[in-house]
DNA sequence: CATGAATGAGCTTTCATTCAT
DNA sequence: AATGAATGAAAGCTCATTCAT
């Protein structure tokens, strides 16, 4: 799983900057952005310092270059894992299980996405923003599907849906946190959770039965 | 909304400490707390950095003392919030409403509990963990009393509620750091949100009515 | 042996003044000139650092009084121990003693005479090399009295009795710093080896029995 | 004398290193460890402090080099002088005129291992005291071969002879530290000083003519 | 393609010293 | 006679970044 090489001389471009995002991936997640040093980056990826700066031109480009990859990956995966022919509520299931997995097999780019790239200042969290927006949309759109699936008359209010989705993707991105922290929580499980706390809600909801806000 | 009083002479030990750890409150939930420097929180204190040394020791320490005293007015707030009395719904519907009026409140709080000292290592998260334990084993307590209330022959297993307490109060901080985030969103409707998306599911999870996990 | 008074309120001056510099004597001795801090000092000697500033002015002059007061406590104590009228190997030898029991008695004295005020730069080193030269000029005059004692027709070169004396006081001086540093080694006994190293070699000398240096 | 050679650009690492060391020295033995910055170190060595802790890691680190350089190169010009062939008289003189034409040459050096090392605490002390102890165990041999030499009945006890290496070797240092304080002193002076001191002392030691502790 | 050598700038921390009471 | 409150200045150390080869 390590990523170092020892040195090996001359290797293809490609391939000494794979190296060098993984080692910055794995240093930026443990450590976080400010506390993972170039050379400590440098070291985990066998190459020397001069090279991370030729290649890719600086800590920021670097973190930034992290950001984007890992978030292109977590999308792809999650996109994988949905089926388009199903029903709604089993599109959602895979497409969490999906993440659940993602996020589990790849820890430090999820600590990447989640904890240091929002934490670290305006450049870096549009980034995740961009990514996340993507995901919510893709939730939207399956509880709005559903709603419509179970009833034509009346439809959920588009805010309300918006809503429920930022709620749903808030709560799978905490999860995630938790089972990544936490022994023995498995991918598996953590969707089934989430999929139990939210379908039912959001089937509740669609049938009309929403909780109501008491006056005072 | 500035700490800072220009510089004011001689005054009580008490006060200073209280304009130090605003300043610093501020500044590692802007900054982060690698990326704030002593320099930055001692001038928006209107103090010498000597100072600031002198009555809190060190950056860890100053760091520590801003996530307890966070995490106790969060704690407080929430706890005021809720009054016993009520039913189940309504204790939880009033925690929630409290619990994002306080971060709404106190933005800068909320990150150095929610982003800043999760983020970075050991005894920082440990801190705020003890204050999140603390949270979920309230809501634990609501949806257990709930569920008793709801009929006393079939109660929900425990392993159950801790995971649903979990997911809500996840899908809480998300929503909270979110609605931080996005101008327009009153602590208000977040907790309508949160109540709708979570507490119909609830409901009829007491009601056996639970999602069943696909076979493949 | 302690020093410390608990913050008695009201004490005249020359009281609280022999208190600082006790806590001086003991900080320096043990922590040298720069790694002391007028901060340990003040509390050590259970007063406030505006005070210890009032009455001794700086590090500087504090340091000063403290290699002044104990270059004259050892001068004195060395004086003392050395009765007049006998003849000059029983002076020698009670000088000497007292020298070791004085320096044995008060190791932080002697630690900031020897050690610290010599390493730390011309103003404090000159200092001590004024006691140094009085007790160089005693044991100068003990060795010449010796000498004509002995025999009045072949005196020794005045340079040469400076030599040796150089090299008994400073014989002395490092076997005082052993002595402190090794348990076990009384005064007597330092100033017995002390004795049989150096008299038996000045009766040499006097005598004209000198070691003869070789040519190439 | 001075190492400086005016900001230098791009030399191999052992000579930057040896230029580092030789400031070291300088300014360690001038200014003393703690009144020594690091800045200053730098700049004399004509390099930035970013190099000297690339090289040398930290000030306590540097402070151990220099003191393990310079007690190396004492001993081993100790030992270069003393010709193992020649009788023990001679041998000693040999040796001390190599020492103190030694410390004379490298005033700086000996000031550290003489003045400073001693003086800063257990750590830099004993890297001292190991050094002492090679110089002390080669004079206490001479005294016992001159010793055994002299007549094989009654050799000196042990314990004496120990006694008197002591004062011996703190003679020289003492002596060492004037001969560089005040002008005029060659080594060759200084020598033959604690030569006529130290043997013609010892040679009545060895002769059963030693000095008798009066009673009181 | 790759690196050993080097630095400007900034950080946390400490300390001698003073002021206002 | 005595102190709580406060600071300017500097020190040790680290880091992102660049040359010259």
């Amino acid at each position: 799983m390590s990523t170092s090489t020892g040195r090996n001389k001359r290797m293809p471009r490609a391939v000494r900057e794979r190296q060098m995002m993984d080692a910055a991936v794995q240093t930026f997640g443990q450590r976080g952005y400010r506390a993972a040093s170039m050379d400590e980056i440098a070291e985990l990826a066998g190459v020397s310092k001069p090279l991370v700066y030729l290649y890719l031109n600086s800590k920021d480009e670097l973190f930034t270059a992290c950001i984007r990859r890992e978030a292109r990956a977590l999308l792809d995966a999650v996109r994988a894992g949905a089926e388009p022919g199903l029903p709604a509520d089993r599109q959602l299931w895979h497409g969490l299980h999906a993440f659940f997995t993602h996020t589990a097999e790849h820890p430090d780019g999820w600590a990447v996405l989640y904890r240091q790239a929002r934490t670290h200042g305006e450049p870096f969290a549009t980034e995740v923003h961009a990514m996340r927006e993507e995901i919510v949309a893709f939730v939207t759109g399956l509880i709005g599907a559903a709603a419509r699936e179970a009833h034509r008359d009346r439809a959920l209010p588009d805010r309300d849906v918006a809503g429920l989705a930022q709620a749903l993707v808030g709560a799978a991105e905490s999860l995630a946190g938790w089972a990544n922290e936490t022994p023995g929580i498995s991918a598996h499980e953590a969707a089934a959770t989430l999929m139990n706390f939210s379908w039912a809600g959001l089937e509740n909801l669609m049938n009309g039965r929403s909780w109501q806000v008491p006056s005072p």
